[in-house]
Formats: C-alpha cells, structure tokens, sequence
DNA sequence: TATTTATTTATAATCTTTACAATTAGTTTA
DNA sequence: TAAACTAATTGTAAAGATTATAAATAAATA
C-alpha cells in the first residue's frame, strides 16, 4: 500500500509544474514499489510491455526529472551502471560483493562526521553517503565466486 | 619521499608474481604520488610524455593488476569515470559537488556500523565506504556553477 | 640462446548515458 | 471546443569509459 507515497510525489511533481505522463507515471511508480534500487535499464525492461513505444531515453528523462525535485536519488556503486532509489528517508546500504545486491539498513545519521569533515576540509556539507560491503546471506550458502 | 611506500608496493608485486614493466612501475609510482585520485584517462595522459607509445588499454590492465592485489582501490562517485587511489590507509573522502574535487579526511573507522549492518542484514561483511558532499573552498569563493 | 609466458599495443566492440531533431501529447487561452 | 503554445516522447546518433581480442614485444626461465 504505498498509494499515499506515490500521491504525494504525484503532488510534489505538480508543485514543480511537472507534467504527468504516464510514463512518468510508471516509472516513478516502479520505483516506489521496488526495493532493489534498479538500474535505467531494468526499469526499461521491466515496463517494456506496458509502453512497448517507449524509448530508452523516456526512462533517463525522466529519472533526471525526478531526480532533480528530490523524488529520487541517484547512487552509483562498482559496477558499470547508475541505480535509482526512491526512499528518502535515512538509511544506508549494504551491498554484496558476489552478486550486487543492496540491502537497506538503518542507522542514526552520521552528523559528527559531516560537522568533522566541514571544519577539517572547508567544504560546505551538502550529505554523505556510507555503504558496507560484505557477501550477502544466499552468497554465503552457496560458496560460489561470481567469474 | 614515498621512496619507501613504492619499494613495499613493488615487494608486494613481487611475492605476488607480477612483473614490474617500467609502464606499470610508472603507473604505481605516479598513483602514490598524486593526492587528488586521478582517473585512468588522467594517469595515460600524464604519462604521455614518458611513453609516447603507451596505450590506454595498458592503463586499464595495470590498474587491474595493481587492484587485485590489493595496492589500489577503485573509487566510483557520480561523475562518469572510476577514480584510483592508493592511500591504502583509513581515511574516508570529502567530494565538491561542484567541481569534482577529493579532499581527504580522517575520522575513527565506522566499527559499530559494521556491526550493525551485520547483525541487521546477515552479510559476512569486509568494509566500507563513506564520502561526504558539500562546495569546496574554492567553489564557495567564486560562486560559480558548474553547467 | 631458445623457449615459454606475461605484457603491451592497436584496434574493435560493448555498454551506459547524453544530445538532437522531429513528432506527439498535454495545457492554456481565446 | 479549437487554436496556439509548450513540454515530453521517440528514434537515432554520438560521446565517453571500459573491456575484449589478436598480434607483437619484452621478460623470465631452462
């Protein structure tokens, strides 16, 4: 049930004077639903038979869109493409070094660190971003490397 | 005078079986030279001159080689290329939202998180990642707009 | 020195993402 | 509602980073 989530970024996009396509629409309510922080392409694929015109760069328009009115986060780990993830709510990841899964965790913001960081470098602390790696649970059961 | 840190660096490449070529001994030494992270475009270019017959393939083959065992680590932020860095120390990286800048920064390594993710998620975790985002120095002072 | 093996080189191929122009669809105004 | 305007979509090309491949070269070993 995340149809009240999905309203209020429907909401927030009409504030921005977002047009709302359906898309837009779709991709935006993908990415609520998912949990696995998907790449452009798997959103693609995965909305491919509801919008069999759609082309490739409707999906990264539209990403850039949401992202740019704070719906979504754009996250860039090891491997070769960018993944997207709509909860904004404070957490962290944690992803498997075997088959790249993310995982969320939560944890209390580290601002001590921000605060560090500002009076070390000089910078003007925007965020930070803090993901653990590991081998996940099903990684660990079969004991296989990855190539 | 990193003379020491490049003499273990190459002992280490030694016990490991990996010959030293002069372009990777090239690209070690100016890995731990350089404090600002450089890409592997940046490496090839600052090499140019030494080994006009470089190619940039050998980069990327040397960067692998100086990775798995365990010299370098690969650094991936938003922007579109991997950045290397051989500092093989506990710090953690401050990054210029603006100018893509990589500032160090110390701070006691995040243990409990770790632990936490650990415990929470069930991964057999090895390390992790933290980078904060803000304006450097510089980019506050002239106030200038990357695009 | 001859042989084996790793590395380099040059180039092509792949993959992700962005750019662009034409078309289409949504919104606003008359 | 129709006309006009603007934003979004589409298809394709282009850019940029990285990897793959095969031939040539250099290093190590016997």
């Amino acid at each position: 049930m995340s149809e009240k989530r999905l309203n209020q970024a429907i909401e927030t996009l009409k504030e921005s004077g977002v047009r709302i396509t359906p898309q837009r629409h779709a991709v935006l309510e993908y990415l609520l639903n998912s949990m696995v922080h998907p790449t452009a392409d798997e959103i693609y694929k995965a909305l491919e038979g509801k919008f069999p015109n759609m082309s490739v760069a409707t999906v990264y328009n539209n990403l850039k869109v949401l992202r740019e009115v704070g719906l979504v986060r754009e996250l860039t780990y090891g491997d070769s493409s960018s993944r997207f993830d709509c909860n904004t709510s404070d957490h962290y990841h944690t992803i498997c070094n075997n088959c790249g899964k993310i995982v969320d965790f939560h944890y209390p913001p580290l601002n001590e660190v921000e605060a560090l960081a500002e009076q070390v470098t000089g910078f003007d602390v925007s965020h930070h971003r803090l993901e653990v790696y590991g081998t996940c649970p099903d990684c660990q059961k079969v004991g296989t490397k990855k190539h």
